[in-house]
DNA sequence: AACTATTTATAAGA
DNA sequence: TTCTTATAAATAGTT
């Protein structure tokens, strides 16, 4: 519905990527809204854009008790297990246990995500920085070790495509060669035959690489080259 | 969109309503899917029907990683909710619920220490290096003010200290002048004064800097000049 | 489930 | 972001 057919795959454009994504979810959140009052129905929904900005709708019953319910659906085991274990035991105690590491946990990863950083000392905030400089070094490793096999795997596909391809080629040309050997019928030719991009792939959407061209900080102000080389710079980490 | 407006209020009609909930509910599927792909967003879509049944829609990132997400964004709401509701009793459930967050809060953060990454596909990869990018940035943003401050305090007491020395080495002179005048008294020195290193300090003791010499890896390979003019790298931040 | 007449949603352009 | 408009899609009512 709009002036253009649309096919169902990323818009690498950033700026129409983010258009589009608003357009929709103002008519996603008014079709649940609809859905829910028309049918009576219960519904929850959760959107996350690229750049993480959070955006809900939820029945009058609010996000709470419907997150709830679901959870009673597919949570089932837990609760189980659970109730096993509550026989024994000061509850008030292990509740309050639990939540105070709950607490701790939660301001510890915020330090993590580079928020609440005022009630660190320098000394503390120097520890906290190379303990992330350290995380950031392995993921990239990890990250590097995924896109390689990626890499891998899909030149494995390429090379078959190309022998499949050749394989085609060939027999056409028989075809041809045949066809020629007999005046009657007239010369074929295969225009409507889908030819395949070979040698080269789309690391950008392979990836899910965002759209302004960011894949690692590093080379975001050099244009990108149709091969990976930036690549290199991960393979020495 | 159909053969007749509609109002937005309840389908009174049991099986017309049950009709139009198929219809809208495979819709709002489809939707949410499309924006998910085509925007590349993270979406969670719960749907109750008014019978109870349920229907779900999850980005490929699967709903239990969606709706954790979603926790950690409204965490502290759902902590005081949950408070108000736990005088009434499903203790076994809370308690559970309290575990499962730790768990999961436990998860997050060893990935944010670059453990356990095997878990994570590529494109959550990517978003966690963002994340951490982020925090190290807004990190030693803090570290740079913290530093800032610091010198500006040392400098301040360095002033101080130099004008009260300056007092002191004046009453000095003048007490010497004195002595000059008094002949039956001996010449006294002060050797056993401390004398005040004035004019500079050392930062690397100051900042808690580790042994091998990082305090910012930028200036890790040059030697630091005595007055820090690598802190100029800072300002411009 | 299908079929359409209509209403809606929205892509593209400004 | 918001508006406009041509067009694609969704769907209400019907079969």
């Amino acid at each position: 519905m709009g002036r253009g057919r649309v096919m169902l795959k990323r818009i690498e454009n950033k700026i129409n990527r983010q258009v589009t994504f608003s357009k929709r979810r103002s008519g996603l959140l008014k079709k649940a809204h609809e859905i829910s009052v028309l049918c009576d129905a219960d519904v929850a929904l959760i959107v996350f854009s690229t750049k993480g900005k959070l955006c809900e709708y939820a029945t009058d019953a609010s996000m709470e008790r419907i997150l709830e319910r679901y959870e009673q659906h597919s949570y089932t085991d837990r609760q189980l297990t659970a109730n096993n274990q509550q026989s024994q035991g000061s509850w008030t105690l292990e509740h309050a246990k639990l939540k105070a590491r709950i607490e701790l946990l939660h301001k510890t990863q915020r330090h993590f995500m580079g928020e609440d950083l005022d009630s660190l000392s320098l000394k503390e905030l120097q520890n906290l920085e190379q303990q992330i400089d350290t995380a950031l070094r392995r993921l990239r490793l990890r990250k590097n070790q995924l896109m390689l096999e990626s890499i891998s795997d899909l030149q494995k596909k390429d090379k078959a495509l190309q022998d499949q391809n050749n394989v085609l080629s060939k027999e056409i040309k028989e075809k041809e060669f045949e066809l020629s050997q007999t005046p009657s019928a007239e010369q074929q030719t295969h225009e409507n035959m889908p030819s395949f991009q070979l040698g080269t792939f789309n690391l950008r959407e392979m990836y899910g690489a965002r759209g302004d061209g960011e894949i690692v900080e590093e080379t975001r102000r050099e244009s990108q080259p149709v091969m990976p080389h930036w690549m290199l710079q991960y393979m020495s980490q």
